[in-house]
DNA sequence: AAATGTGAAACATTTCACAGCT
DNA sequence: AGCTGTGAAATGTTTCACATTT
């Protein structure tokens, strides 16, 4: 539930000192106790009659999720995707550093007529890993080259892995992968839209609570 | 759960005719009972003994989740994103095709110099999106636009909406969004793994059952 | 007065276990 | 024999409601 961090970093450059369960839970659409509930796994923060300390809160809150400190993250695939993960904004603006690219055929890519990205050949994606400590791994090659991509980085020591190929992806015991499938996104979107438009009057947010 | 569709898919190219509960079940490590009951709620298709027949399952989940016909999608924002989403092969090769790419500044983007989509003006955006029959949107735009990109979109008609921008956004009753955080997935999978380097031996996937 | 933290209730999801079909 | 479909149990999640703290 990283959700309440990027909220708490909202309220928090807003210049808001504290902030209710009850609040929070209005950004979310669910009951106060669950906030309450939810944060108190990490330790109960709040103060009954003022609500919590944004500060302190978001602190426990870094710390519990392991993101006191920088992630170094490497990308496989250095196509059109993987290019603009690498100088997405929402990326390079977080803890997450991308630190490497990597290509079956670097001289080939796009990066090379963009901008002077240094995008290294798979053949280094071991040495580099441990050289540069890269601890996270994203793929963005086509589907047919998924797995191959995940065995080269699980074999060099990476344990987490954002999967932006179309496919299932088969990792050991112990690695993590989240796997990030537009077309699943969009199906879900056409099926609501498709029921909604059928069922008239039909909600999905069942509106506010408390 | 469009992911048995995903799978039903393999499972037909591959040549098969029939599937069991419990095989299903087992590429997703839920139990058997799980997979029948999700399954019945699309009207009961397996015969006893036997499994479901895999083609006729797969045609019924698609009608259930609308994807008989194709989707059309617009996308906003020709940056790199943008573009790299419109070529994606996850989505060229699925039933939601794009129709048309807007920007605010398209005689700007790289799209000229790239592999010659035509990208539209904003301003032509209602228009466009009532001509060509578009149903679902795609905002690949800075986050300080986002907001602004909905609200043109939803406008113009849209009442389904992906958003890739890194900020949450605001859309009326009866529209439905789905938020793709790049970021809030490295933290669950940065989460995770340090979970695991600190308690050796921890699981989170409790491993096979049936 | 306004909020927290939490036991107990309500609700939702998942599995067990088995009758019944092919 | 092998599988489905489903009541009933088990488990997990969310909310209610209230005693307690500031």
């Amino acid at each position: 539930m990283s959700l309440y961090l990027r909220c708490l970093g909202e309220l928090e450059s807003a210049g808001r000192e504290t902030v209710s369960s009850k609040e929070l839970a209005g950004k979310f659409s669910i009951s106060s106790a669950l906030v309450r509930r939810d944060l108190g796994l990490f330790g109960a923060f709040g103060k009954a009659g003022v609500g919590y300390e944004v500060k302190s809160l978001k602190d426990a809150l870094m710390s519990k999720l392991g993101l006191k400190r920088a992630w170094k993250v490497a990308i496989v695939g250095a196509g059109r995707l993987g290019l603009a993960l690498a100088r997405h904004k929402g990326l390079t603006q977080s803890k997450f550093k991308i630190v490497a690219i990597f290509d079956k055929a670097p001289e080939r890519t796009i990066a090379k007529r963009d901008s002077g990205f240094e995008v290294l050949h798979v053949a280094d994606l071991p040495r580099t890993v441990k050289e540069r400590g890269v601890e996270l791994g994203i793929i963005a090659v086509p589907g047919a080259n998924a797995q191959e991509a995940a065995d080269t980085i699980v074999r060099a020591g990476i344990r987490g892995i954002l999967n932006f190929a179309p496919t299932h992806i088969d990792v050991p015991h112990g690695v993590f992968v989240h796997h990030v499938d537009f077309t699943i996104y969009l199906e879900n979107l056409a099926y609501y839209v498709n029921e909604a438009s059928h069922q008239k009057g039909h909600s999905v947010d069942r509106g506010g609570r408390d």
